[in-house]
DNA sequence: GAGCACTGC
């Protein structure tokens, strides 16, 4: 690692922020002065009576804000809100307000770029709410954010700077919590929620002003919620539309919304050095480890944050570098080190660990200590660590990326975009100035990486997306205006298997099951599988393997312990396959037993508490729909013989495509149904290896192929259950087909049998 | 004989 010359793009920013200093009024200093001008002092409605929708100015913001009275809630202000105000009014976007409104109010849509530390998600919304006034429309004030966490912290912080309770003016929306009520006029929520909302709501009445925020994401909920908003401005020219994101990409932004206007506002961080190696790097990993010894030996004082790409490379680092430290401290009297590991699957109380104080200089005077979180892209954009002063950035992380041809998504070890690598060093420039080392050339920047990542809908299957696109009123997918439209055979796979299950039907258009499954937040196959589970008397069942199914793996395997992990796992083993452990599983995590102390029973039988827990919670959630929807709950008895196979065929109802068949020569080889693919069962499957026919709910791609979660089927119930898929003709010639053809023999010879004993 | 980056409804 040498260092070369410092990166003026996350150097110092000199945009001016410009200063009114024309009219006293807009002297925040000043306001007080004009307060009683008005003659308003006191009375809650009146306060806000001097504000005309749409003409709010600055300073007649800051007369109402500056009063004594809360004008959206009637009660006095406290002192607090006073010395919130005043910070507030220092951060960058409070400078261009006036700006800000004169655009707002000139247009429909807005691009609003505000850079980290600008105030934009906080501040932006309250400048709206004092000039859209939605109470006075009965409506309300969206502002989207891709992750729950955000939306939660961020209404949260925004009802303490307006002084009301969180939940009344000012409240969130999130998957399982509406922290919102009739008197509502701000809402923080989920791109995804608001997607759903959409569904049932085609124009978003509720809304007068929708903000897209943390736009430059792309999710894919933020995607097709631009998609649809650029139809609905057309049909409700009284909405308001602002898209704010960070960094670059604003005109691509600008340029799909029809040449909205475009509002930027600095940031407020440190500079940061960025230093880049002369030479391309062999090994990352080792070449990272090589770098953070590097800055603990000859950097000042400050914390460091090294990105790797997942958690067995992660705790990998931490140890070899933990072993070279201690090592560094005993022959070069270096300072002590703590090393934490961070990525998404470790357990809430670890992850809380990064927050804790750098280790002190062992000795009064001696060294200072340092703390080195390494992580993955979670603290790129979920996580900020204030107090990280050096970044080591070797330029890689895991990304999904889908292959139409095999309809498989899969996790790639891929180079980062530039507008990552940016993201990552600012990180070191949080709190004061800092470096960034970033392990490949600056010509390797410059040329190979793409300018950022691509969007979440160029990279995913979109079975569900196309559902919930039917379903939002889109009838002419081709010609939806989406800002990256996906590759036409990635729609058109979806398109088909949304056909073979009976969603659409052969026009294109969504079936009265389509339609139900879309009620559902679940991918198309569960969604189809549960509605149709009634059928085979097992809907309870379905519903906790449905669960189950949408959650993280419930089964915990540390590394030391797998053999006991294992052991335990195997007390749940049922030999027709992986969805019945998980319902025993579920069914003893529900039982008295484990219910009178969750936490160690989990602990002591290898299971995942959170993840069950969430899966109670899925399934709840699940279950209204259910009820809603009036699909009927039951259950075939549990000492009737069939309680297990009613099961495994409702499977098929969903899942019908996923199926593989055992090869005829080679032991526990598998090709897949269609796709013709050769796939192993994976290695964690409770299965016994001689099922001739199972059905699998993930394929996963690795150094080999495997199918994951699998369980035992038989061929007569494909023919019988998915009769179209299974048409024989549609098979070549072959094992699979001539196994097929002997089960449909067999079936035939039944009904026969079953006909003859009626006459 | 194992590879779940991260979100979301």
């Amino acid at each position: 690692m040498v260092d070369r010359h410092s990166d003026p793009e996350n150097g110092s920013r000199a945009k001016r922020q410009k200063m009114d200093a024309g009219d006293p009024k807009d002297n925040p200093y000043l306001a007080h002065m004009y307060e009683d001008a008005n003659s308003n002092s006191a009375g809650s409605s009146s306060s806000l009576g001097k504000l005309k929708r749409h003409q709010t100015t600055a300073a007649l913001a800051r007369q109402v804000e500056d009063g004594d009275v809360n004008p959206f809630s009637g009660q006095r202000f406290s002192s607090k809100y006073f010395s919130i105000l005043k910070g507030r009014r220092d951060l960058p976007v409070h400078a261009q307000r006036d700006e800000f409104l004169r655009l707002y109010q000139q247009s429909q849509i807005l691009v609003f770029v505000g850079e980290t530390g600008s105030g934009k998600t906080t501040q932006i919304p309250q400048f709206v709410l004092f000039d859209d006034l939605p109470q006075t429309q009965r409506k309300m004030i969206a502002c989207t954010q891709p992750r729950r966490v955000a939306a939660m912290s961020v209404a949260q912080r925004v009802a303490e700077e307006m002084d009301v309770k969180l939940g009344d003016e000012v409240g969130y929306s999130i998957r399982f919590e509406d922290k919102t009520s009739p008197k509502t006029i701000l809402k923080y929520m989920t791109d995804g929620m608001l997607l759903r909302e959409a569904m049932n709501d085609h124009n978003l009445s509720r809304y007068s002003t929708i903000m897209l925020d943390e736009a430059h994401e792309r999710t894919m909920a933020t995607d097709v919620l631009m998609g649809l908003l650029k139809e609905v401005v057309q049909r409700r020219p009284d909405l308001k539309i602002i898209i704010m994101s960070a960094t670059l990409d604003a005109e691509k932004f600008q340029r799909y919304f029809n040449d909205a206007p475009l509002l930027s506002v600095p940031g407020r961080t440190y500079p940061v050095t960025i230093y880049y190696t002369p030479e391309p790097e062999q090994d990352y990993v080792e070449a990272a480890i090589r770098t953070v010894l590097q800055i603990h030996a000859t950097e000042d004082e400050g914390d460091v944050l090294l990105f790797l790409t997942g958690e067995e490379e992660i705790e990998d680092a931490a140890r070899k570098i933990s072993m070279e430290a201690d090592e560094m401290i005993r022959e070069a009297d270096a300072g002590p080190i703590t090393v934490y590991p961070l990525y998404g699957s470790l357990p809430p109380h670890m992850q809380q660990r990064i927050f804790e104080p750098a280790p002190p200089a062992r000795r009064p005077g001696g060294r200072p200590g340092r703390k080195v979180i390494i992580s993955t892209n979670i603290a790129e954009t979920s996580l900020t660590i204030d107090g990280i002063v050096y970044v080591v950035d070797p330029g890689f992380s895991k990304q999904k990326i889908y292959n139409p041809r095999i309809r498989v998504e899969s996790l790639l070890v891929s180079p980062i975009s530039k507008a990552s690598a940016k993201q990552r060093a600012g990180r070191a420039g949080r709190t004061r100035s800092g470096k960034c080392f970033r392990l490949y050339t600056e010509e390797a920047y410059e040329k190979e990486l793409i300018a950022s990542t691509y969007p979440e809908i160029l990279r995913s299957n979109l079975s569900s997306t196309v559902l919930e696109l039917k379903k939002l009123g889109v009838n002419d997918l081709v010609h939806f205006d989406l800002m990256d439209p996906p590759a036409p055979e990635t729609l058109m796979r979806a398109l088909e298997e949304l056909n073979y299950l009976a969603c659409l039907d052969d026009d294109g258009e969504l079936t009265a099951l389509g339609r139900l499954a879309s009620d559902f937040p679940l991918d198309p196959a569960l969604a189809v599988m549960l509605i149709s589970s009634p059928e085979f008397y097992c809907s309870n069942e379905i519903l906790s393997i449905t669960a189950l199914l949408s959650v993280p793996q419930v089964f915990v395997r540390p590394a030391a312990q797998r053999k006991r992990a294992d052991e335990m796992k195997d007390l749940f083993a049922h030999e027709h396959g992986d969805h019945l452990t998980l319902l025993n599983v579920y069914h003893a995590f529900k039982g008295p037993e484990a219910q009178r102390n969750p936490k160690q029973w989990c602990h002591d039988h290898f299971l995942s508490l959170r993840s069950l827990q969430s899966a109670d919670n899925v399934r709840m959630q699940l279950l209204r729909i259910m009820e809603r929807e009036e699909l009927e709950m039951i259950s075939t008895p549990f000492d009737d013989k069939k309680y297990y196979e009613n099961i495994r065929r409702a499977l098929c109802a969903g899942f019908f495509m996923q199926v593989a068949k055992k090869d005829a020569k080679g032991k526990s080889v598998y090709t897949t149904i269609k796709d013709n693919q050769s796939v192993l069962l994976h290695p964690s499957t409770v299965l016994a290896h001689d099922a001739e026919w199972v059905l699998y709910n993930e394929f996963v791609l690795t150094t080999k192929n495997y199918i994951r979660t699998v369980v035992a089927i038989k061929p007569e119930w494909l023919l019988d259950i998915a009769p179209t898929y299974y048409d024989l003709n549609s098979f070549a010639k072959g094992d699979i087909r001539s196994s097929l053809m002997r089960a449909a023999e067999r079936l035939a010879r039944k009904e026969k049998m079953r006909a003859d004993k009626h006459y």
